[in-house]
DNA sequence: TGTACATCAGTGAACGCGCGTTCACTGATGTAC
DNA sequence: TGTACATCAGTGAACGCGCGTTCACTGATGTAC
């Protein structure tokens, strides 16, 4: 029996949890070797004897985190599939709505956003985006009367198209600049894909 | 003629383009009181002449990232709108990545994005969200073929609406819970139209 | 089982550093007369 | 226009704090015989 070697591992655990609890209440980038050892119940100088670094804690963090959300998220996919009955997508966001509500910690962690900026900033920065939203909402309802092809969801649908070109563009900045023509594309693909949806469904309905 | 406001208002303009500068650099939640002073090339107690607080400046970086943002996107759409040729869907969003690739730094600012966390961290996040989406569009694929309706750029699909789920997720997670539901129906609704959208362009190539 | 030695998780003191913030100040710009 | 005084943007010294990291250590656990 591996008393030693057990010992060890509940220590890391403790540390990894205590990571997780304070990146739930400040945020991952926040974070500090002697915080997450104080809050570990251990002196700064141990966490050196499970970590080589805060970055390879983060690692860690993550891998944690990506592998309970898909494991979770598929099975609630399959089980709906099996039965046969119930919206698989309804379930599927069910089921990571409800993880994420468990577990806003791992979840604000992958997300990654939040924590950068304190509250106020974040907030601001909710306003400007949603003020873009509407804006492009009002020019839908204008595009729709000039083309008399009706929208539905309007709303909704200008912001399933901001948020989705809001995160390639982000991440199209880490792109090497040959790269990033690609992603224009493919923003457009997804786009044009909520614009074609949203006409569907108006014109099913009405 | 103001000179001594003028001065000031010089200042201060000096205070937010080094923070823009830094933050481009090293995102925007490592900013620093004293860095900013410094790459300004004032005092680190002049700061204080400008804005009361770290987190006042970044009030003030918000607002002028979302007002020229959404200027410029509004004038490019218009110009299309006018001239009656071209996609105003691309024309939107070839003007809003290009002001992403001149302006990275206020970009980053608004997103959040990536500021968090050390380069590695961020990568790694990113990949989980990448096996999250493929194992999305691998259940889509099997979807599609049980049901017989086809879908368009599958995996694109796919990435919109984990896009869509995750930030909405995201945002969820500083609501009080009784407008958790919502947000339920909120990404329901857009995931929906985004599969909607992704069929009928199937349904009218095949 | 008992003893002697090796391993190694966890420690506490100490380091130098950059941080935010305070304070009393300086000296150029602005204003009143 | 000239002088005396007020304003106030910018300053430099100083503070206490938490940070990451090093080092030589301790003492319980594990191993060899």
């Amino acid at each position: 029996m591996p008393t030693r070697a057990a010992q060890k591992q509940a220590t890391r655990r403790a540390v990894i949890d205590a990571a997780l609890r304070l990146s739930a209440e400040r945020g991952f980038s926040s974070l500090s070797l002697r915080g997450v050892a104080k809050e570990a119940g251990i002196a700064p100088t141990s966490f050196y004897r499970h970590f080589a670094s805060m970055d390879e804690l983060g690692l860690a963090l993550v891998d944690e985190v990506g592998v309970s959300l898909r494991q979770l998220v598929r099975e609630a996919r399959r089980r709906v599939d099996k039965s046969g009955k119930g919206s698989v997508i309804r379930a599927s966001i069910q089921t990571f709505l409800s993880y994420v509500e468990k577990n806003e910690n791992l979840f604000r962690l992958l997300l990654g956003e939040g924590s950068s900026s304190p509250a106020h900033v974040r907030r601001a920065i909710g306003k400007e985006i949603q003020r873009f939203t509407e804006d492009l909402a009002e020019d839908l309802i204008r595009e729709a009367e000039a083309t008399d092809r009706p929208i539905a969801h309007i709303h909704h649908a200008a912001e399933a198209m901001v948020t989705v070109a809001f995160n390639l563009g982000a991440k199209s900045i880490d792109l090497p600049p040959e790269e990033r023509l690609a992603v224009i594309e493919r923003i457009i693909i997804e786009v044009r894909m909520i614009m074609r949806g949203a006409q569907a469904e108006a014109a099913q309905r009405g």
